[in-house]
DNA sequence: TCCCGTAGTTCGTAACTTATGAACTATAGA
DNA sequence: TCTATAGTTCATAAGTTACGAACTACGGGA
């Protein structure tokens, strides 16, 4: 089993950023992760945004986030431990990730208030 | 020919516009429009960042902008004039693009950096 | 009007990337 | 040692990207 690779806070890009987020999954989980108190383990994610993501992609997902630099990730018995490298990213790159997040909090509250609208409009023709 | 694509500003996606700008070519496209004052055509990018960029690559890239959501192409006789949607975007996701650029400014100083750096060892150890 | 040059697009294909099930490794506990 | 759990790797199918060749579209002569 080849070893957990992390970037060295001068070796990550924007690029690797930037790809890494442009995955929805992947968003979602390091959304969760940046946002939690504590480290958390691959398979609390293998439900995510309702849906459920295979085990390999999974561990694909973590893989890419690792190497972009975003979360550190330990193992730790069976399991594994993975937290977001926030402060370090921040300090290389300030503000990036607090931009990324908040478009990514407008664009989910964009979505449930569409939501919203359709249902109302659907309930409407319906009654 | 297939009429051009502009979503309209509440179809743009997060998701879209990393993967967009996860791209060092068109970045640096994207960097060089919204830096700049009037519009470029497409054929003004044929030589990025030091590196020759075919035709028809650069058509894609063009049309991964535009359909992003960055970039605005309007036909005009022979040529194509492209501007960055830049207060748009930046309506819709404040801070965003401004931070994405930063990064890309503070990720090539450093490069640029590090390139000088090495030079001066190499001239050390040939002198 | 016809022809040519310039600007950009589309198509076909080869190279690369990603998703996923099956088979694996690694560890903990009985 | 056996079994269960957590995660990884591999093979492959599906999707995406890069780029040359052939194309469309327009403008400007002759």
């Amino acid at each position: 089993m080849r070893p957990l690779i992390h970037p060295s806070i001068e070796d990550i890009t924007v690029e690797g950023i930037l790809h890494a987020l442009a995955d929805p999954v992947r968003v979602a989980i390091y959304a969760e992760l940046a946002s939690s108190a504590c480290a958390n383990t691959c398979s609390n994610f293998l439900q995510v945004s309702d849906r459920h993501i295979p085990k390999s992609t999974l561990s694909q997902h973590f893989r890419a986030l690792r190497e972009a630099g975003l979360v550190r990730s330990e193992r730790s018995g069976v399991e594994m431990h993975n937290t977001a490298r926030c402060e370090e990213v921040e300090k290389r790159f300030p503000g990036l990730l607090a931009a990324i997040m908040n478009a990514h909090r407008i664009q989910s509250a964009d979505c449930a208030r569409a939501a919203k609208r359709q249902q109302a409009t659907v309930r409407k023709k319906a009654g």
